[in-house]
Order: C-alpha cells, then structure tokens, then sequence
DNA sequence: TCACTATTAGATACAAGGTATCAATAACAT
DNA sequence: ATGTTATTGATACCTTGTATCTAATAGTGA
C-alpha cells in the first residue's frame, strides 16, 4: 500500500505516512523525511547520520527508522556481508534482487515462492509463520557494461 | 558433507574436520567442540562463551566460530530478530525451517527453490550469484502440543 | 627427550551499531 | 495563551565482534 500516492514525493509520502498514524510533525522529522527522500540506493542508519546534520540525535534517527519501518514506508534489507540497510517499500511482502556490484535493487515480482515454501514446509509438518529471503547477483545494467565479468 | 560419519559424536567429528585442515588440537579447541556438541539448538557466539569457563578468551570463541563454518562444520542461521546463530551443518547448501515456539530447526530439503529462484531472476535480466533464506514458523510438536495456540 | 619454530591463546583495547534513561523542549488541542 | 503529552538529544551504556600483541604451546625433527 504504501508509496502508491504517485503524484507526491517521497519525502511527503514519508511525512504523510506518520501523520496518518498520529505521530506528530517535528522539525527532526521533517529532516530525516527529507534525507531518506534522496537517498538513490538503500542506505544504513549510521550512513543516513553522516548526511544529517550532527545536532540531530542518534537516538532520533533510530526511533524514525523503526517507526518508518513498522509504519511500512520503509523496509530493511540484509546485505550479503550482514550489514543492515533500509530502502523505500513499495509493496507489503515483497523480495529484493540486491546487485552486488553497483548496489542497486529491484523488486522480485512474479514469483510463487512464498506457494512453493509452504507447500514444501507443509510437507515437513511444519506451519509457516514468516520468512526471509534476499538474493544476490549481478543486475542487468552491470553485465552489459562488462562490470561483472572477473 | 559434514558430519556424515554417524559413528562418531558431534564433538569428534568437529575435532576431525580441524585436524583434517592442517590444523593444531589444543585445549581451547577440545573444550569448544565438546560445548558445541553438547547443543541441542542453534546457539550465538555470546551464549556459547557464557557456557564455557571464563578463562577462554573471547576472541578464540569467535576465532574457532569462523574456523569451523569456513570448515562447512557449523552454518549460520539468521533469527527473525536479527540475531546470528549457529549450528552443525549437515550439508553443503540448504535451508532451515526455524521453529520461532522452541527454537527447533530442520533442513528444508525436497524444494526446489534454487531453479525457481534463477528462472525469475533471469526473467529481471539478473544474474544469480547467491541467496538467504531463513523459514520461520511452528513445527509439528509445538502445533500438537498446543503451543501453537495463541 | 629436547629444542626449535610456527601456530595459537588470551589480555587488552578498540570499534560499530544500537538501546536506555532522563531532563529539557516543542507540538498541538483547548 | 496555556497545559499536557509526545518528542528530542545528550549521555551513558550494552552487545557483538575485531585488531593487536606478547606469552604459551603443539608438533616437528634431531
């Protein structure tokens, strides 16, 4: 659902997510909007810091992340080396194909994974509550400009 | 591979696979594999060392931890949480259906997750090079227990 | 058995990422 | 304008993990 207003941007589409759930409109939050709204690529809390100015508060910036998060505007993504990073969510449960080499991503659609594991799970006995998957490779861009070949 | 001669413990075979890699027996080592053979469940670094005596440093426990899965002996598994855990690894490539009631895990095998992974890949001109995938839910015992119930 | 050498251990310090606490401040309804 | 409540940011702290370095030890070969 989230991020489906096209004619707004990111930034207001962030603003507007909070204010939907009662959270109030704060200058901090109106920064931190305004960051995460440039950002090109999927980005971690510390790296989002080192862009904002230093008065504003570490402990801020984790707060927003995870009300984003829970707010579902953003969503995190583990990088292959297990570093955390969060990136705009554009639909409920979805999949990202990570790109190593240029870091960018895009939504895995059209895939029936999530019939496929809870058959298989079923099979084992075993009733699925949730899971987590991430692939990694080469995106489309990276191979035809000869970036993957090594 | 790992762990296919059933004749011997745990503990053995985790001594085996270090000395089969050129690599020295020492107390330390001796006294980690028996604490790692002695798991029932998947376990994290801190909560291994908080089981074994104080005098054994902290950075040989996470040392003989890279040792051991480099050596395809134990294998990470990422909790719903975020938290990194580790356990005997019983082959190659797989994936873990994790119990989020007890904290059970078994090997998700007969799926064929890799090919379907590729095919939808390619179909996004993305070039697969690795993947995550953890499965959260509730296994038969916990469901015929009633701990499923909530 | 002894001595030699490379590996290993553990102490220590450090670093990154994240959380808890709490007094001061700012938003917003009235 | 004012009072209540959410929010902030400073600070301290915690957890997990790594880097560094000296002392100890395993396993070689004599």
């Amino acid at each position: 659902m989230a991020l489906k207003k096209r004619n707004l941007s990111a930034t207001e589409q962030i603003l507007e997510a909070l204010e939907e759930r009662g959270y109030r409109s704060t200058a901090p939050r109106r920064t931190l909007a305004a960051a995460i709204g440039v950002q090109k690529r999927h980005f971690t809390a510390e790296g989002l810091r080192r862009q904002l100015p230093p008065t504003l508060g570490r402990a801020t910036v984790y707060r927003t992340l995870k009300l984003l998060v829970e707010a579902g505007v953003l969503c995190r993504v583990m990088l292959e080396d297990g570093d955390l990073h969060y990136q705009l969510s554009h639909r409920g449960h979805h999949h990202h194909l990570l790109c190593v080499l240029c870091g960018s991503s895009q939504d895995l659609t059209g895939c029936d994974i999530e019939d496929l594991l809870a058959a298989t799970s079923a099979r084992h006995g075993f009733e699925l509550s949730g899971h987590w998957l991430e692939v990694y490779g080469h995106c489309r861009d990276c191979i035809q400009n000869g970036r993957a070949a090594a």
